[in-house]
DNA sequence: TTGTACGCGTTATCAA
DNA sequence: TTGATAACGCGTACAA
């Protein structure tokens, strides 16, 4: 266990002054190239690594970016991750990465050790139980710039990364209106979030546009999750009439719901048409395949932090904008196609 | 945008010395319980926060843990991401990731990344084309544990956290031939990397064990993604005889290829037995549900942190074990129930 | 129980 | 083109 070479070890050996060593490590343009030269050579040689505490210290800036997510552990928060750390990797920076579990607590404790950490910029998707955005004023206060994507919010000084979600929820349910369902139930989460409540919204103004009635008890409120997939099948078996169409707020509870309705003896989609949202892995293989939203995680985290990074390094000029919207689409399976249309056609784009 | 709140500040309001409020903001025991009150109270007041820097560079400690992931959006990382960071966030650790993308040439970056960040230890799953150690030499050098799961390797210094690889393909195609099957193509992954070069043994062995012939065209290599399952589906059709049996060394990979083999017309698992390995969501969804290897990220995340914050705080002795393997276990489903067991059975655990 | 003084390794400023 | 010096904010040996 070595002691670490400093940029003084360097000096010493080679006779210079320690600054003229920071300022050929840095590329500084007022150094000499046969020294630099020699300077970086020595540097390898002597097995250097800057110390980015010091540096960090002295320059009050980390090239740190912090992120706050409800879950590690879904297809679509592992897709806006791996988007986000490949651009951040790209530029310099390193990705301190923390989960909120879905709590408030957490979120709040998380920012604490965010802001402690002095990242240069906060990435936020909001967890089911957040009601207050308090824990991010610090941020907003000291100038370090705060986007929210997917699960946002309002706030004057933030940027907001998200999809339409009113009109993909619309475009599904007028979709499943048009292959003939009237009675259509929508299975949602926390409706604090406005993922959930927009899409409900789009939800219900499609029903309004169509001269479909709308009622509280067609709208089962659920944790989304593939256990809760299952009870909300047992819900809808219960229900008298049966409904004829089912839009589901993500794709691994309407996965879930669809198997357990199947198992129950529904024929989907000729009893049942049934639409996801998020465009996973299981939503193209489960049988019949998912019509589902497509929603762009990879895409949608390299925007958030390519956007961030403008924030970051900007000369203070804001953006217009505050609330960026990503293309979705709907992708037409067979889950939902109960016309003559053949069950093998290859997806459709909406 | 305010400057920041320094302990010095908050000993001229107080009129105190520094060192008193460094030390009563750290509970050292030679502060007056009444100093102590004054000074936590003021600190809160004046919205003092800790620079994480400065104390860094001078306890020459970080609190941050570094992973080295392949890809982040993959289930299984996600998984074990999602149990390091529970453990890492509840002990004070903050926790820097990057992903390799099954490149030598980001891995060697990203440690070296690592390594200027002055993690305290790291966590590694190696990239596909990793065949030297080279870039994790720096850290154990100057005493930095690291620690290897899943895709890992021999290093005398170094921990492994893994499941039995060997043992669970040995099970797997132990139970493929219990269901008559004898003729086995086993897919799998890049051979470099332990996990595949253990199954693939594990198959071997099963094959040796039971009088069946090993034959190497009845290994086809494959990068194991959804795209990689159907060209093996593919080239399984052109087999001449076609197998009865496929054991798959990702579940990704193995639902796609069942996918593609039935809509070619084979029976699954009347004509083709497949057993899968993950135990992923879509093992769950596929139809029919796949037999498969359980493999707990989860766990196995959390218990490669709890080791390496042992060695990270640990008095210098080492631990006994140089490899931690972690239980898994093979769940019976319907893909590869060939006898005249029920298929509605539940999930069976061998 | 409290305070003085210095060093951690870097970079910005000013001077040469 | 190079150097001397101070400062970033904290923790600690030593002194009181």
């Amino acid at each position: 266990m070595e002691k670490d070479i400093t940029i003084y070890d360097i000096a010493r050996e080679l006779e210079l002054s320690p600054t003229t060593i920071s300022r050929a490590l840095n590329d500084h343009p007022s150094v000499n190239k046969n020294t630099k030269q020699r300077i970086s050579e020595a540097a390898a040689q002597m097995g250097y690594r800057s110390n980015l505490f010091a540096s960090n210290l002295r320059k009050q800036r980390t090239n740190t970016i912090g992120m706050i997510v409800p879950r590690l552990d879904s297809p679509f928060h592992s897709a806006v991750i791996a988007g986000i750390e490949k651009i951040a990797n790209e530029e310099g920076y390193n990705l301190i990465i923390s989960q909120s579990l879905e709590t408030l607590h957490k979120e709040v404790a998380n920012a604490k050790t965010m802001f402690d950490s002095r990242v240069d910029g906060l990435l936020v998707s909001l967890s089911f139980e957040t009601d207050s955005l308090e824990h991010f004023e610090q941020f907003i206060n000291r100038g370090i710039p705060v986007i929210f994507y997917d699960r946002v919010t309002e706030h004057k000084n933030c940027t907001n990364i998200i999809i339409d979600n009113l009109q993909a929820a619309y475009k599904a349910t007028t979709h499943l209106i048009e292959q003939g369902c009237t009675n259509i139930v929508h299975i949602t989460g926390n409706l604090k979030r406005n993922v959930y409540a927009d899409r409900l919204k789009g939800y219900k103004y499609a029903l309004i546009d169509h001269n479909l009635p709308f009622t509280e008890s067609n709208v089962l409120k659920s944790q989304l999750t593939e256990e809760a997939g299952k009870l909300a099948a047992e819900q809808i078996l219960a229900m008298n009439p049966l409904p004829d169409g089912i839009f589901v707020s993500n794709d691994t509870c309407a996965v879930s719901c669809l198997r357990t309705l199947k198992q129950a003896g529904i024929s989907i989609p000729r009893d049942m048409a049934v639409i996801g949202f998020n465009n996973d892995l299981t939503s193209r293989v489960v049988e019949p395949n998912l019509t589902t939203i497509n929603y762009p995680g990879q895409e949608m985290g390299e925007v958030a932090v390519r956007v961030l990074l403008m924030q970051m390094n900007g000369t203070g000029e804001k953006i217009p904008s505050n609330t960026i919207n990503l293309r979705s689409e709907l992708i037409i399976r067979e889950s939902s196609l109960r016309g003559k249309a053949s069950p093998k056609k290859k997806d459709i784009l909406l």
